[in-house]
DNA sequence: AATTATTTTGCACATTTTTACAACTATTTA
DNA sequence: TAAATAGTTGTAAAAATGTGCAAAATAATT
């Protein structure tokens, strides 16, 4: 068994189970407590656990009572390594004097944190309050809001009143984030809230970059909002496999692996 | 059974029961009354809880938040407190269930602590920043942003792209902010980005009430947005003149002054 | 296809952490 | 004040962790 695949198994029972034991890991991935062990410390340089003392826990997603927002912000911090270098990546394909869309995922969040760094005239659309929040007032960055209904969970602007601009606006890069992607089932997500926002983005594009971890491969979420013919690239870390790789790029996806940098610039 | 897992149940009893004997611990958790009380004293160093004789009590969260945040909070708002008595005033044109407008100036940003400390079923429309991240995750709160160009030097949506929400939305009560009223030449502004969002709110609402301070009265701006007889109140301090008050009202304006009162509820 | 290089994994052993049992001290309460 | 209940400290057994090194599995190269 693959390391990744057990980032992946180790990850859905700490979804379930909110913790779990070294000892337990090694029964259900059958593999020793050496191995376990060195798995939970690379993942938790992922920022994908918390280590304890006979096992690990769950990096709080849901902290009860304070605000619903700050589970937000800890849900970011999952995988943070990734989803940065991913955004790094997806700067790459954006260019001064565009306008680009980005959607509420967290790793929209870590791209407009290198927009804010890299560009100095741009125009940002989006419907994420904390991307939002992240641009507010950023020297040669344009934002636009979608506006809306705002729901907390998401901490996004949705319903119909947030695709009402889009009549009005055109859109060179839109960077898609998605819970699941797949190649026989398309891009599918748990709620479908943001869908008709996304669906409007994508409309009003030139181009539509899926920005998405290797853990969304393959993953098939409950709601679909597009096919992979819709999407011109995706963009993802190292543990995307070949065979996925070939699969995509079969579909008429370009993939783009973001590899670790070393402070370039 | 772990001991961060340990921690974790004691702190859901303890959020439910608000107590614990120690004892009692030892039975849920099945170990030893030992590393119940080193759990308790390990807890007490991460601020968790407050250990009693016997066992150990929730700490209420205003303990904890208190010392970092009032300090500058109460700075803030005594500067600003004739601003804050006029919110609190218009707070009592609201009624649960409402939904109201709020632009983007800074009698409104007042207002709308207001409206998060006393409200839990109301509706809040607004183009302003700082209103909607004020209010964002406030609990019983439907925040609806009307998105567009969002502009710095006023932290709020302008454009028309920010008034298009508003042929699906209606408002009870918009509270207007105004740099300048007089009965003769009406509501006027410095600049006019925002005139276009405040005009549809208007024409969205069921009625307007101007909050302004005393500073404001008499003044005539730049670019007239409206004129008095479009406003149905004005909610001001006790800078206001006899004359004024009587003028405003034979306009057909009622003029409600904000008087210091003493915590009432 | 065969070989080499690289990474990953598992074992043995030293080290650290955790826990429970005692024995003792402190606090509460009747 | 005495009896009961709760807290503290020392210690040893058990459990978990970290590390060096060789075997195994993977990837890269010829």
């Amino acid at each position: 068994m693959l390391a990744e695949q057990r980032y992946k198994e180790i990850s859905e029972i700490l979804e379930r189970e909110g913790s779990v034991k070294t000892v337990t890991l090694c029964g259900i991935l059958g593999t020793s407590r050496e191995t376990v062990r060195r798995d939970l410390e690379t993942m938790e340089e992922r920022k994908m656990l918390r280590r304890i003392h006979g096992g690990a826990m769950r990096v709080e997603p849901e902290e009860e009572a304070a605000s619903q927002y700050t589970s937000f912000d800890k849900r970011k911090e999952e995988r943070s390594a990734y989803k940065e270098m991913i955004a790094e990546e997806a700067a790459r394909f954006i260019r001064e004097g565009q306008s680009v869309a980005l959607d509420s995922g967290t790793t929209s969040l870590a791209l407009a944190k290198v927009i804010r760094r890299k560009f100095r005239n741009l125009t940002v659309v989006t419907n994420s309050f904390a991307v939002a929040d992240e641009l507010r007032g950023a020297k040669g960055i344009s934002l636009v809001v979608t506006g809306g209904l705002y729901k907390a969970d998401e901490d996004a602007f949705v319903s119909d009143m947030a695709t009402l601009i889009f009549d009005r606006i055109n859109i060179d890069v839109f960077f898609l984030t998605t819970c699941g992607i797949s190649v026989e089932r398309g891009i599918t997500y748990q709620r479908m809230d943001e869908i008709q926002v996304q669906n409007k983005m994508m409309e009003a594009a030139e181009e539509t970059i899926v920005i998405a971890d290797s853990s969304k491969l393959g993953v098939n979420s409950l709601v679909r909002m597009c096919g992979v013919e819709e999407v011109s690239r995706l963009i993802t870390d190292s543990g995307i496999t070949k065979r996925q790789i070939d699969d995509f790029e079969a579909a008429g996806v370009r993939v783009t692996v973001a590899e670790e940098r070393k402070e370039e610039e």
